[in-house]
RNA sequence: GGCCCGUUCGUCUAUCGGUUAGGACAAAUGGUUUUCAUCCAUUAAAGAGGGGUUCGACUCCCCUACGGGCUACCA
């Protein structure tokens, strides 16, 4: 029956502080799943614990989406669709009524007990050495309506008594369910607890508004991470007692990313401490003021991001490493996702933006360029043509975005001093008469493409009766300053004459054995 | 502690009982580039351990070890 539904799929995080790229590798898998089919992705905002709320966190979540483009096409920021609102909180006054379906169902009960009723209780249980958990057993010994007399529990529901409500588990009963990733789990009753579903706040808990909102928004697939396998169970039993079985989508739990170095799941802590980020855009905290950095800022193009993104647990099975967003849509199968955690790897990331950069048209390029030319020299004047001449010629280069301009900046100012290396080891008394000799045949050139100047070049140097490759380096280190860069003649070519021996009159006047 | 999930080169992974266990990143070496980066070539590098099942196990089952997740009126 769930086979001939329109594929929707939803990403659904908690608006409580930056997503972190974990996060946005499941939105990544939604989307790719659901582009797929030729289906939904929503984006749902589930804000039901109003004391995380982050202020611009949603914000954040929405413009990470846009710049990474793996846009829902339904759901908050994105045009809300038949299914508004998305945001957990707008939602808040459809929840109650099922918490109360399920009460008078016989699969759900009122609970009355206060913090300190459970600390108790948890104290007791622990000290026996037994599960510190609200279940079937203990529930019996809590202030709960399956305990209270019937007109207690009205009269404190009537007084405005703070209350909860769990789901009344059985207390043998084995849930079978069937994960699209790790196959059949079965999860016995006896080893859950009573969770709640419906805070005394008013607002439900995540099963309950997970479960509510899925069928709900008619979701047909929950992708999400592995961190959610454990309460499955529990979202199973709500479909069945909500009466939704027929339509409860199919489960997909993904294997985590791991911490690159130590063990554990990778946080927030990690990026700035490894020297990466692990958010796709800079974030401040707005509480404590803490910075994160993104990848965005760090130079990362958005689609090596979301290449490497989909190969951290996923692969197609052939040995295509560079894949597009449309490649990905095309080759991505849950099936092929795998199993078990996978750590980060800073170099591979690396690599992958490395191989982006290089493809990237360079217009595009140009405003990150021109960006740090007005930072660094806020009179400059140069062409766009100058400055995409000179992105293209580095690009091939640099690893990422950001290092355009250390590796370029010689294109726009003068060398302020020369790599003493190379002037100690190529410098001789022929240097001042070369750079005079070469200055007036470039002079000549009418025109001052790469090849005319190097052959002008070769015939300067063989006129001095000095081999090229004696002099060439110092020659380039004239030019820019530094000893490494790109092939030099091209480099004088997007120089132009003027700046050329502009730049070699300069190096004449100070460049002294 | 309990429950659930997992375990192939340093890392990401291929392998769906029979392979010289393949690829990529990183590493090393050589070459190209008079430089750096690139590029090319080569090398080194793996089935956690123990039991089964089978003619034959990386692949299936069990145990152990290890790793991860969950164990809140958080998601």
């Amino acid at each position: 029956m769930t086979q001939d539904r329109r594929v929707r799929v939803r990403f659904a995080p908690s608006p409580t502080g930056a997503l972190h790229i974990g996060g946005v590798r499941t939105a990544l898998y939604n989307y790719l799943f659901a582009k797929k089919h030729g289906g939904d992705f929503v984006l749902r905002i589930e804000d039901t614990d109003q004391t995380r709320f982050v202020p611009g966190a949603e914000e954040y979540i929405i413009e990470s989406l846009k710049w990474l483009g793996i846009e829902p096409n339904e759901g908050v920021g994105f045009g809300e669709g038949p299914h508004a609102p998305y945001r957990q909180s707008d939602r808040k006054p459809m929840y109650r009524q099922f918490a109360e379906q399920l009460i008078a169902a016989g699969y759900a009960y009122y609970a009355f007990d206060t913090a300190e009723d459970l600390e108790a209780m948890r104290e007791r249980l622990k000290a026996s050495n037994v599960d510190a958990k609200y279940d079937g057993i203990t529930r019996s010994a809590m202030k709960n309506s399956l305990t209270l007399p019937e007109d207690e529990v009205k009269r404190k529901l009537e007084n405005g008594d703070p209350y909860v409500i769990r789901i009344k588990l059985p207390r043998k009963e084995e849930v079978k369910f069937h994960d699209e990733i790790r196959g059949w789990i079965i999860v016995n009753t006896s080893q859950m607890d009573d969770k709640v579903l419906f805070k005394s706040d008013g607002m439900p808990t995540y099963h309950l508004a997970n479960v509510v909102d899925d069928w709900d928004m008619k979701t047909t697939h929950v992708i999400r991470g592995e961190e959610w396998l454990p309460s499955a169970p529990l979202h199973v039993l709500l479909y069945r007692y909500l009466g939704w079985e027929d339509v409860m989508p199919k489960f997909a739990h993904l294997p985590l990313l791991l911490k690159p170095d130590g063990t554990g799941k990778l946080s927030k802590r990690d990026g700035d401490r490894l020297g990466f980020p692990v958010f796709p855009l800079d974030w401040e905290d707005p509480k404590t003021g803490e910075k994160s950095s993104g990848y965005k800022q760090a130079g990362y193009l958005p689609e090596a991001v979301v290449n490497l993104l989909a190969f951290l647990g996923w692969n197609p099975g052939t040995h295509q490493e560079l894949f597009s967003l449309e490649e990905l849509i095309a080759a991505f199968t849950l099936e092929r996702v795998g199993k078990h955690g996978a750590k980060f790897d800073q170099n591979k990331a690396k690599w992958y933006n490395q191989q982006y950069v290089r493809k990237v048209d360079n217009h595009l390029l140009a405003p990150s360029l021109k960006a740090a030319l007005a930072l660094n020299v806020p009179e400059a004047t140069f062409s766009d043509e100058y400055i995409e001449k000179v992105c293209g010629i580095v690009k091939e280069k640099i690893s990422f975005v950001k290092e355009l301009w250390d590796y370029s900046n010689y294109f726009f100012i003068e060398p302020a001093n020369y790599d003493e290396g190379v002037i100690k080891k190529r410098y001789n008394e022929k240097v001042p008469q070369l750079l005079s000799d070469l200055i007036e045949a470039f002079s000549a050139l009418a025109e001052f493409s790469h090849s005319n100047t190097e052959a002008a070049y070769n015939a300067v140097l063989a006129k001095n009766e000095v081999a090229s490759k004696d002099f060439l380096q110092l020659f380039r280190v004239c030019l820019s300053g530094v000893a490494g860069g790109p092939p030099i003649f091209e480099m004088v070519e997007i120089f132009g004459k003027d700046k050329t021996i502009q730049h070699l009159n300069k190096a004449s006047a100070s460049i002294k054995g």
